[in-house]
DNA sequence: ATGGCGGCTAGGAGCCGA
């Protein structure tokens, strides 16, 4: 079974690459963000004529969240149920036994912001409900776009990027926080090679020279853990044109 | 580098992302 997750950067602009990416790559799951659609212009005909059920949440213009599923999805829940929030990030399912999480956390624009301050309760929020669902659903996996670098490995100037917004110490902490539950980091549980990133600013040649972070992560409970077999960034579509600035990671379980 | 690029809403220029 193969889950992944990508932020599209808008659905309606990306879905000829989703498509595309998803006949090159028959995940079993996707997990998507960014969608910035509200549901009624949500693309469910295109996306179940490719062979995936879809679940999905979003709203006009920002945010928005989608699951796509080869396999039947159950219990269907959207949001956090702890945290109230106008903003569409969170949408979950159970897809054969397995609890897929499917997030866009909140990105902080800038340390001293107040959209900081909420990124920081939506984590806290996200890991007492994670907990629940852990003891509840032990077979449990958190794919999306964290907007967090968990270690200076996952940035490519460390220097640079010390102490800002997606690698400030009180956002690595709040990771940690969220491993600290029973979760891996898919990706790091793998030899991997140096400055792999999954998303590139647009601007300033960032993809050519390889300017990114790893913000976009897979977390799976041990149960899940243990079925894992691989862990990847696909770095393919974020050459093709008119690419998202993020590029999809997938986690292969037995 | 208080920018850039790209998508959004507008139907301008400005907000937001990361």
């Amino acid at each position: 079974m193969k889950i992944s997750t990508w932020n599209v950067n808008s659905l309606k602009v990306r879905l000829p690459q989703v498509l595309q990416w998803l006949a090159d790559n028959p995940v079993d799951v996707l997990c998507l963000q960014e969608t910035k659609l509200t549901d009624d212009k949500f693309p469910a005909a295109e996306l179940e004529a490719a062979g995936y059920q879809v679940a999905f949440t979003g709203q006009k213009t920002y945010n928005g969240v989608a699951i796509l599923s080869r396999l039947p999805m159950t219990d269907v829940v959207k949001n956090n149920p702890l945290f109230d929030d106008e903003q569409q990030r969170i949408i979950s399912a159970t897809i054969d036994g397995i609890r897929i999480v499917c997030a866009y956390i909140p990105n902080g624009q800038a340390v001293d912001s107040d959209k900081y301050q909420y990124k920081l309760k939506w984590l806290e929020a996200l890991r007492t409900w994670l907990e629940q669902q852990h003891t509840i659903h032990p077979k449990i996996a958190l794919l999306g776009d964290y907007n967090i670098a968990p270690e200076d490995a996952d940035v490519h100037d460390p220097a640079l990027w010390e102490g800002q917004v997606l690698c400030s110490d009180a956002e690595r902490a709040a990771f940690d926080r969220l491993i600290n539950l029973g979760l891996k980091d898919a990706f790091r549980m793998f030899p991997q090679e140096p400055k792999c990133f999954s998303w590139w600013d647009y601007r300033q040649l960032g993809f050519r020279l390889n300017k990114g972070l790893r913000i976009d992560h897979i977390l799976l409970s041990a149960e899940l853990a243990q079925r894992c077999t691989a862990c990847i960034i696909d770095r393919v579509p974020r050459k093709w044109e008119q690419p998202s600035d993020h590029t999809p990671v997938i986690a292969t379980l037995d």
